[in-house]
DNA sequence: ACCCAGGGTCATA
DNA sequence: TATGACCATGGG
């Protein structure tokens, strides 16, 4: 079916083929709604993200403003089926005060990439993962994501042995690519849906598009 | 009943 | 640097 995956590009390529644009978060026109999105989906399912982001919407509270105002307890119940929740309201809150500190949402992402990025790294709650989140599918910033499913990916591939840190494995990323959002934001779309079919469910595997090095398509045992 | 999902923080060694 | 405990809900 498919042949090895030479390089990066080749792997977007497949996968792209393979899967097609992925359609996340819907009503990205909403960059807040992005941000309030990639903190609630932390550790979650996006099913359970999507019930807290629309009781904020229900109750007109998507809105940087409408969030500081809230009361915690009252923004905790709001977003509970999300899980994590009292934590996940103190890094909504932490995130709604500095944007309201900076001007807006719009002022704050503003800032240059590397700056945008050490601020959001600097409020508890948002690690590296988030923060390029929010970079590249809220402020439209060329910033690669890299989660479990990614090393997944690559240590089956043999690109990675498995104990580089996050920070060389995006720096592998962006080495290789063009440096464009939306291909930023489509590559990590398709590899956490690749890893979603491919990756954890056994019997898709007879027509993964990675074929010859997927484990699966070869022994049971290299799986953890 | 157990497992896990579009992570992150903090304490410990 | 690197593990481990902890946070919490809903769905399989």
């Amino acid at each position: 079916m498919n042949a090895d995956i030479a390089d990066w590009a080749n792997l977007y390529d497949v996968l792209m083929d393979a899967y097609g644009p992925q359609k996340w978060w819907p009503g990205r026109e909403n960059p807040f709604a992005v941000v309030v999105g990639a903190i609630l989906t932390q550790r979650t399912t996006w099913t359970n993200a999507a019930m807290a982001v629309d009781a904020l919407h229900q109750a007109d509270a998507m809105t940087p403003e409408a969030i500081c105002r809230l009361e915690k307890m009252d923004l905790e119940q709001l977003i509970r089926p999300a899980g994590f929740y009292r934590a996940k309201a103190a890094t909504l809150k932490v995130f709604c005060e500095r944007a309201g500190k900076a001007g807006g949402v719009s002022q704050l992402f503003a800032m240059p990439k590397k700056a945008l990025r050490s601020e959001l790294l600097s409020m508890r709650g948002i690690g590296d993962e988030t923060a390029d989140a929010i970079l590249v599918y809220a402020a439209a910033k060329a910033s690669f994501v890299v989660d479990a499913y990614t090393r997944r990916v690559l240590e089956r591939l043999g690109w990675i042995e498995g104990r580089e840190t996050y920070a060389m494995i995006q720096a592998l990323f962006e080495a290789s690519l063009p440096k464009n959002v939306t291909v930023y934001g489509e590559f990590h779309a398709l590899i956490v849906h690749h890893g979603k079919v491919h990756c954890r469910a056994r019997p898709a595997c007879d027509s993964c598009p990675l074929l010859t090095r997927c484990p699966f398509a070869n022994s049971q045992e290299e799986l953890s």
